[in-house]
DNA sequence: GGGGCTCTTTGTTCTTGATCAAACTTGGGA
DNA sequence: TCCCAAGTTTGATCAAGAACAAAGAGCCCC
């Protein structure tokens, strides 16, 4: 438990400006867990005790509606910080977080959050800094869901997978794990019918390739033009 | 300039716990500003240099896309910091700030942001609570707007302006700023079109009852129903 | 190596809400 | 007082995409 290797946190933007005791201070504190594939790391509603720091792996942040419907509200991807209710004054988890392929990632109590803050000069600046691009984010999405055809929020929602999590693979650049139509439907407001017209579509204009829970877009030019395509 | 009434800050939360001589020290600092209906606060993309408190007023947020369309994030009301781009990191404003009826705030230079965070104790916590906020408030538009139909979405919108900015009047709440149809349906990414016909719809119902740019909500039991109805 | 679960494809039909097109109303300003 | 801009209503048509319905395909586990 206590063996962490310091490195760990050495290039990740939150912690970069720390010195290495500070850094083994920080990790002394961690305590690391790995989750298997669609494992619940936490869940909407929950008292938000801890705050992570993924690791390895990605998480998929899901909200889910009363009538049962799920919104896929973002992508975590290695280095970044989940579940930091604790930095926006919040008691509880406002959303659901699953592991979608193998995760590692480490973990503080919530309250160790406003030391944090204070002790770690940088700490509070970087993590904010996050925040503010997760808004972006959404403010994007929002305007895109409010003035976009089903057809460019798609194309849209695969361009920024493969910006967060593109392999260059032969051919092309992959999504670098496992996604459904359904779950690119939950990410985009549609249905996953569409969503499989749409990629097949695409496939026969040579723009993607995909097989079961596999994308590789082939011509990411293109799909940025599909999605741009007047309002 | 330097005679604004320290009761201005006593009760607005990210200042509520400051003493009195902090309190002047802060307005000290503070440039008062009034604002025309449809005056331009900033604008997307300019420099954020100063944030500000509305300390009277209705605030519009907007963003504009390349192909034209507005749509509103969000509205400001009395008592809430805006503009906050310092807080999460970002040197330009993510949105447009436009008046909306008349208004009068204060305003500090950005970089007086962090040295409020370190001197003011509070005023960091209460902040990034408005933060947490807002970011509830966008998320839920997402899941809304991914899985509701336009109907709810814009039963909703209206409640939520009620809820905000409800003013009681005989035979029911108003909405205390005016209001068209258009921004309403910028609110909720549908047409102005399809507004007036979910208006007319719901004034024939006994539910609403609206003239220009105003708007009444007689039975908010029945909008809450109707802003519910199974996903 | 087969069975079954999960994921994907494809066809058909139907509904919602956008688009197109005008006319009407209201209130402020010349 | 009249005019005009801004806001609202209403009708008709149309298209995007949801809903309904099945049938295939890939993969893991036994």
């Amino acid at each position: 438990m206590k063996n962490l290797d310091e490195s760990l946190l050495v290039h990740v933007p939150p912690f970069r400006k720390l010195s290495r005791a500070q850094i083994r201070d920080v990790l002394d504190l961690a305590v690391p867990k790995r989750f298997d594939p669609a494992a619940l790391i936490f869940e909407e509603g929950m008292d938000a005790d801890r705050f992570y720091l993924l690791l390895d792996g990605h998480i998929r942040v899901i909200r889910t509606t009363e009538g049962g419907d799920q919104v896929i509200a973002l992508h975590i991807v290695a280095g970044q910080l989940f579940g930091i209710a604790a930095a926006i004054g919040r008691t509880t988890y406002p959303a659901t977080a699953m592991a979608v392929d193998e995760c590692l990632a480490l973990s503080w109590p919530s309250d160790k959050w406003q030391s944090f803050v204070s002790s770690y000069d940088g700490f509070a600046t970087e993590s904010y800094k996050v925040v503010g691009e997760r808004m972006g984010e959404m403010n994007n999405r929002i305007v895109e869901m409010a003035t976009q055809h089903v057809e460019q929020r798609v194309a849209r929602a695969v361009l920024r997978l493969i910006n967060q999590s593109g392999k260059k693979v032969e051919g092309g650049i992959e999504i670098d794990f496992p996604i459904t139509r359904q779950n690119l439907s939950e990410m985009t407001g549609t249905t996953l019918h569409t969503v499989s017209r749409l990629l097949s579509g695409w496939e026969k204009n040579g723009i993607v390739k995909s097989t079961r829970r596999r994308i590789v877009v082939t011509d990411a030019h293109r799909l940025v033009v599909l999605s741009e395509k007047s309002a």
